[in-house]
DNA sequence: CGGCATCCGTGACGATACTG
DNA sequence: CAGTATCGTCACGGATGCCG
């Protein structure tokens, strides 16, 4: 009791410089981290990798984030110039959350970090989410060693995805939800084969020899990716 | 008032299932985001890449953090296989952190993320922090273009710090804070071309040309940075 | 002195309810 | 559908205390 209670804050904060709490250091990861190092930044990045999304696609895809937490992160997104929001013309009368060029920038930020967690998928919890998508990175890698080039639907028991390879994405592979509108072949394989691939531990020609990865299509890309 | 004041938590959370936050995604950018997506984490690791630190010398490397939180996230790291603690030998009573092989392979993320962040070391803001071997990271993407191989000292206005290339390293380079007792050779620059080099904006060779670069020394390393 | 633990105020986060 | 409002809880930042 007799400790003189503590002085009640003499030199009040006054100065709340509008700051949001950045690591204020001269270095290119902490900048980095500022702008994408926020809980669940980077991963509605990853979501907006596979293409344009709605609030509400969002929200579904990203158990666990509360509305308001997501909102927040799109408004500083925005201002951040990682995304920007699109109007989709009338008959469809909602807007779209979509990546900058340099939003799309961090995917070899996400493509790393998932190298690095890669060891971590080897057990599956029951509470995990799962959706297809998030296997396309790891084939974006497989792919890489190919030189396969079109637009590939990759069909997984959890869902379907579609990658576009070659000169029309400008080096850089994109993909997207869903299968694709203009396919040049199909593939089907599990999730398990596909994070395989990812870490090198099978080769693809391989797995399309034994048959753990069916091709269809008769496109040159087909023919390539079964070893013609 | 009449709108009966909210279930006074009927369903009380009751489960408090001891998960620290997991995302709860089967995927591997989320997994890896589990283990170093807290804040500070990965600058933690930024510093320990340059070698073994104490406690001490993290927290004041690292302006901002506090000491809780410091505490806190080398005893998750160290759970986390990330970081070892070891006892100095009696001479300095003292313990360092240092990084697991595991932590260590989180340079490619760090490498990644300061890439992407490069952009915004445009401006330098007064109340920023800085260490010498944060400019470790972009001069040694610069340095796989050529063959240089051995130990070399790199001195800037704002500290000293080395690289290790070639075999001794496994492949992977690796640096350290300081000059290193065993220098093949030492060059001198500023920060602001080590930058420069990172982001390819500027060759080595013609730095050295044209004097912004000082290269020392008389080993093999020290004539081919001079390009013989 | 190094290495934390404790306490406190503020802000970020998560869940739910509500609104245009 | 796309968020905003509200609220409880916890993480963070800062200061200080303890202990070997």
């Amino acid at each position: 009791m007799s400790r003189l209670r503590r002085m009640p804050r003499q030199t009040q904060p006054a100065t709340r410089p509008a700051r949001r709490r950045s690591y204020d250091q001269f270095c290119a990861g902490a900048r980095a981290l500022d702008a994408v190092g926020d809980r669940w930044t980077l991963l509605i990045v990853r979501e907006l990798l596979a293409g344009p999304r709605r609030y509400t696609d969002l929200h579904a895809d990203l158990p666990g984030v509360s509305t308001d937490v997501l909102a927040s992160r799109l408004k500083d997104m925005e201002k951040g110039g990682l995304v920007t929001r699109r109007k989709l013309p009338p008959p469809a009368a909602a807007s779209v959350y979509e990546l900058t060029a340099r939003g799309h920038g961090l995917l070899p930020v996400l493509a790393a970090l998932a190298e690095w967690g890669a060891p971590a998928l080897a057990e599956r919890r029951p509470t995990d989410a799962v959706r297809a998508h998030w296997f396309a990175l790891p084939l974006l890698g497989a792919l890489k060693g190919t030189a396969a080039t079109g637009v590939l639907d990759v069909h997984l028991d959890e869902g379907e995805f579609h990658i576009r390879t070659g000169e029309a994405t400008a080096g850089e592979p994109v993909y997207g939800d869903g299968p694709a509108a203009d396919a040049d072949a199909r593939i089907a394989l599990d999730a398990e084969l596909c994070l395989a691939l990812g870490r090198g531990e099978a080769v693809f020609a391989e797995a399309v020899g034994d048959g753990r990865i069916e091709v269809s299509g008769d496109s040159p890309l087909a023919k390539e990716l079964r070893g013609s």
